[in-house]
DNA sequence: GTGAAAGCGCTAACAC
DNA sequence: GTGTTAGCGCTTTCAC
């Protein structure tokens, strides 16, 4: 019913091996052989199941990458940087895990039973020691995020000390009731945990005390950011500044703020984190720290490509790549 | 070096048909046995290898999802209807063809070489010729675009009456003077034609002419919405109210009319079309029509697994689900 | 209830 | 330069 390589093989009237050369542009076959086999390729629409090359070859040249939502656009950068450095020599699948343990395991399976040939987690809920054993039987990567005890190939940025930056910005214009909005720390991610303690160390190092009334936790959601700053308006003392670690946290304190008539940039300053797409186009334009998406993704799959082919000890280094501050109007710091 | 299910047969001292039958659940295998197998498969860490048994049962039991961008937060919610539809059946892979004619080819190989057992388009740049020819040979279907003269599997809104809907709600508030962005009609896809015509019936049925001044051509890029805003203000008679082909485009439009001091709501109304999620975090929220996203995904999917598992001839239906005008304070409509 | 064996479609030794 | 053949890991028919 569908066509194989041996009925190739039989309309051309040639053995399967040649057929195979020619699919492959292995040595070996006369140009007008070549040419014969392709002609009849080309009138039967033949084309070759991969199924039987991957079972043969032992691989099959795509590279899966785990995205914990396809909700944000922060990943779409990510994404094209590891594209263009895949293709094409090797097609990406990308799944999303919906930042759920069972779910994220489940599509690792495919890297179990060899629909791929690696992974990029573009976050994780797996604990180091899960990823240790993982990183011994696979080619895996970490992109984004990185993992406290694992020792796995990871392209990230340093985001203690870009949260760092974004304070003490904050703390230079003379401000020193700054809020936090973050994440409730419950999860494996150790990106938010990073950027608190970039916080703190601000704050520290301008002698302020750490004041937890000032801390918001909460999940990553727009509306929770909207709770945050009604909550700190609810504050005797409400903070004059707040960074956030999420952009989406950002917008969903700006918003509230305008609901409840607090004038962004002037009575209170606000950072987000990641420089999304949403960040320029916002009114009042939010004030950021941006990642090397593009980049960060192109140097992901450069490395685990490498490790995939060399036969030599796995690269497992920590790549930590720079990041920047964006001013906007949401805070002119 | 990797176990297979021979070693799992020898470790367990029985027949490779036997861990087969144990693997699949297939009748006819004694507790005891099964649970030995069990047993030694946990011990050894077996994994299935999927290319033998794809090769063997001639299915991957993948869908490949076809997004013309990742960019796009709008597809989020068609993706997630997606999954929940093919989940556990199927495993669904995600790629990107950046809406580029080579990329998509290079994507539907997969289907050629056996990869994945069926496609979903959410957009393409293929004819309909093309779109015909590959639904006699395979499983496709097409989710939130139409293409004329193609009969395949088709999930979509009416986008010519959403757009109707849309344009006839300013005409009614007494507006005339109506703007329409949309893409330049170089695409291959329906959706902007037919918003366009849509535009154009609601102006026709309120007797208004059709004037070429109002209508601004573009990409679909939040730039090109502030470019359509510029424009339209240098106008002799600048439009009262705008209707996009996009949310984005929309969003653009308002930035830069807060850039060149128009009040939007009142001097000018805009509206956009998707209702992404930023249309209600945007100040002020984005009035604009809202496609049943996650049922679209379910639906696409659902009927094509019934595609794929019936032996009768194949379903290549279109399906119209209800839109939904989502009225914000750009628009008070 | 279990095993032997054929074969899915392909590549790569090896032989000529 | 080309053909023959073994075998990748698995499922499934057919015996027993």
């Amino acid at each position: 019913m569908n066509v194989t390589i041996k009925d190739v093989a039989k309309a051309a009237g040639v053995s399967v091996a040649t057929v195979s050369r020619v699919l492959n542009n292995s040595s070996a076959v006369s140009d007008e052989t070549a040419a014969a086999v392709n002609e009849t390729i080309k009138q039967m629409g033949y084309s070759p199941n991969f199924l039987g090359r991957n079972l043969r070859k032992r691989e099959t040249k795509n590279i899966l990458v785990i995205l914990p939502s396809t909700e944000q656009t922060f990943y779409s950068k990510i994404i094209r940087g590891i594209q263009d450095a895949a293709v094409p020599d090797y097609d990406v699948l990308l799944c999303t895990s919906y930042s759920d343990l069972q779910t994220e395991m489940r599509l690792l399976e495919m890297l179990f039973n060899r629909t791929v040939d690696a992974a990029v987690l573009l976050g994780t809920q797996l604990s180091a020691e899960a990823l240790n054993d993982l990183n011994k039987k696979y080619h895996i990567a970490l992109c984004c995020e990185r993992s406290e005890g694992a020792r796995l190939l990871t392209v990230t940025i340093d985001n203690k000390q870009a949260a760092y930056d974004a304070v003490s910005a904050f703390l230079k214009k003379g401000k020193r009731k700054i809020g936090l909005v973050t994440t409730s720390g419950q999860t494996v991610a150790l990106s938010s945990a990073d950027r608190e303690e970039g916080y703190t160390r601000a704050l520290e190092e301008y002698g302020v005390k750490k004041n937890e009334q000032y801390i918001f936790r909460c999940s990553y959601e727009y509306t929770d950011g909207k709770k945050a700053l009604t909550y700190f308006m609810s504050l005797p003392e409400p903070p004059e500044a707040v960074f956030c670690i999420s952009d989406l946290l950002a917008v969903g304190v700006i918003r509230q703020a305008r609901e409840e008539g607090i004038e962004i940039g002037s009575e209170l300053q606000v950072c987000g984190f990641d420089n999304i797409s949403l960040t320029e186009m916002y009114i009042p334009g939010i004030t950021t720290v941006s990642q090397p998406c593009y980049e960060m993704g192109r140097t992901v799959i450069t490395k685990l490509i490498e490790n995939m082919q060399a036969d030599s000890v796995k690269n497992s280094d920590t790549v930590i790549l720079p990041h920047e501050l964006i001013v906007r109007d949401s805070a002119l710091i």
